[in-house]
RNA sequence: CGGGGUGUAGCAUAGUGGUAGUGUACUCGGUUUGGGACCGAGCGGUCCGGGUUCGAUUCCCGGCUCCCCGACCA
């Protein structure tokens, strides 16, 4: 892509209105709009990204045999009514609305219960199970205070998914491969290294329930971290026969500010029984649905790697999710053969299947450099007239400022390695 | 939802009971061209409603907005 089309512009200012970090870097290098508060658009940068996070969950997802799909933003009153949440005294987060034709309507803050209800039509019988589905959807919830940008809004995208088993036996083993799913997830979004399965309260039918948190300053939750034992426990669940019954003593235990990136449920077969699901068994009983419920904050996830990969100067994306691979920079593009030669590099990586935004700008380096720096895009390729009389491109690598001299060949054996 | 603060141009800010200033961004002209360059010229603004006043962006009341602390976060 070409940056002289791209319609979002970089700013130097703070924007007033943000304190997160996350938030003020999105916001100045062009990838969010905020719409109002706990509210973001997601502008081309952004959206790149958050479709790159959707894809590595996707794969993910669909490797432990999960069905995607997506289900209504607008929901059924009835259904919630049925488990005794729609209430707002139980469900303090909804958003509703009057029908014009008369009723009401309940904007979607989760899909267990429409899920739930909606298998009702596909599940008949022991055969039908297991089934997972899963789906991104734009959940809305009315937060008292929104807060930390991008990281606590009204309306966020979420992957959420659901199992359907016949037991608790084969309900576990689509449990434990989600915990695999999700932490290849973290690990190639790229907080990997930092991200804890995090035992919580909210078990409804074990011990714990089971989050994903990854370490963050700017987290919501204080959580004890074992590197070693590679496990965390939220401190609402810190106490003595935790540590106990976890084998681990307070001394190996960092007390840690987390952010909350993921977190699994099993339900047991209550929610079954609350929606009234049931299959056949074999000898023609009726049995509630033995479900589980997966979820993970895509937006959350784009805030928390905002906040933990950037420095002074603006982002620095892990490949895996930036927006583009490369960012070509042309200078000096007052001269003709030096912006040929650059126009050429830039057909050259679109053909080779190389992800690039091109800075074919007629600006200054230093306003070029400083927006480049600002978006974090994961290499930076200059393309100069002292380059062209050399033969090489000015590579650097944004995360850590390394800068090498490549000629052409090199460069497409570095970023097409086929 | 309780408490505190905030609102001036696209963005960031200053100031004042009497014609609202600066930076940035933008437009035009010129000089520049490896770290947000310089000179000149321009466009563009007081959240909404009410009150006090000859006159309100300023003071008062109400509303809304956004931010922070707390509570909440299945």
């Amino acid at each position: 892509m070409r940056q002289s089309q791209l319609f979002t512009k970089t700013r130097k200012e703070i924007p007033a209105d943000e304190v997160a970090k996350n938030a003020q870097l999105l916001i100045r290098a062009g990838y969010i709009y905020k719409e109002m508060a706990g509210v973001y658009a997601y502008l081309p940068l952004g959206m790149k990204v958050q479709e790159k996070i959707k894809q590595i969950i996707r794969e993910e997802m669909n490797a432990v045999g999960a069905q995607e799909l997506i289900m209504t933003a607008l929901q059924n009153k009835q259904i919630w009514e049925q488990t005794g949440r729609w209430d707002d005294e139980a469900v303090d987060v909804w958003f509703k609305s009057e029908l014009k034709a008369g009723g009401e309507v309940g904007f979607g803050w989760s899909h267990e219960e429409p899920i739930g209800n909606m298998m009702k039509n596909y599940i008949a019988s022991y055969k039908d199970l297991p089934v997972t589905v899963y789906q991104f959807q734009t959940k809305l919830r009315n937060e008292l205070r929104a807060k930390s940008g991008v990281m606590r809004g009204r309306e966020f995208v979420m992957k959420d998914a659901y199992s359907f088993s016949v037991g608790e036996e084969d309900h576990n083993i689509i449990y434990e491969a989600m915990k695999v799913a999700y932490m290849n997830v973290y690990k190639r979004v790229g907080v990997g290294e930092d991200t804890f399965i995090t035992f919580a309260s909210g078990g409804a039918f074990t011990e714990f329930s089971h989050e994903f948190q990854t370490i963050c300053d700017a987290g919501e939750d204080i959580c004890y971290v074992s590197r070693e034992k590679g496990i965390a426990i939220n401190e609402e669940v810190m106490n003595p026969s935790t540590l106990k019954e976890l084998g681990v003593t307070e001394s190996e235990l960092v007390k840690t500010n987390m952010a909350e990136v993921g977190n699994i449920f099993n339900f047991g077969r209550q929610k079954a029984e609350d929606v009234g699901l049931t299959y056949k068994n074999e000898t023609g009983e009726d049995v509630p649905v033995w479900m589980g419920s997966y979820g993970i904050g895509v937006t959350r996830l784009i805030g928390v790697v905002a906040e933990k990969f950037s420095d002074d100067k603006g982002l620095v994306w892990p490949e895996s999710i930036a927006p583009f691979k490369v960012h070509l920079v042309a200078l000096n593009t007052e001269d003709a053969e030096v912006r040929d030669w650059a126009e050429g590099i830039f057909a050259a990586f679109k053909d080779k299947g190389v992800e690039v935004l091109f800075d074919d700008r007629d600006a200054r380096p230093g306003e070029k450099f400083a927006d480049s720096d600002l978006l974090g895009i994961p290499y930076r390729v200059v393309a100069s007239r002292k380059g062209r009389e050399a033969g090489t491109f000015e590579v650097v690598t944004r995360a850590t400022g390394e800068i090498r001299n490549l000629t052409e060949e090199e460069m497409y054996a570095d970023f097409c390695p086929e």
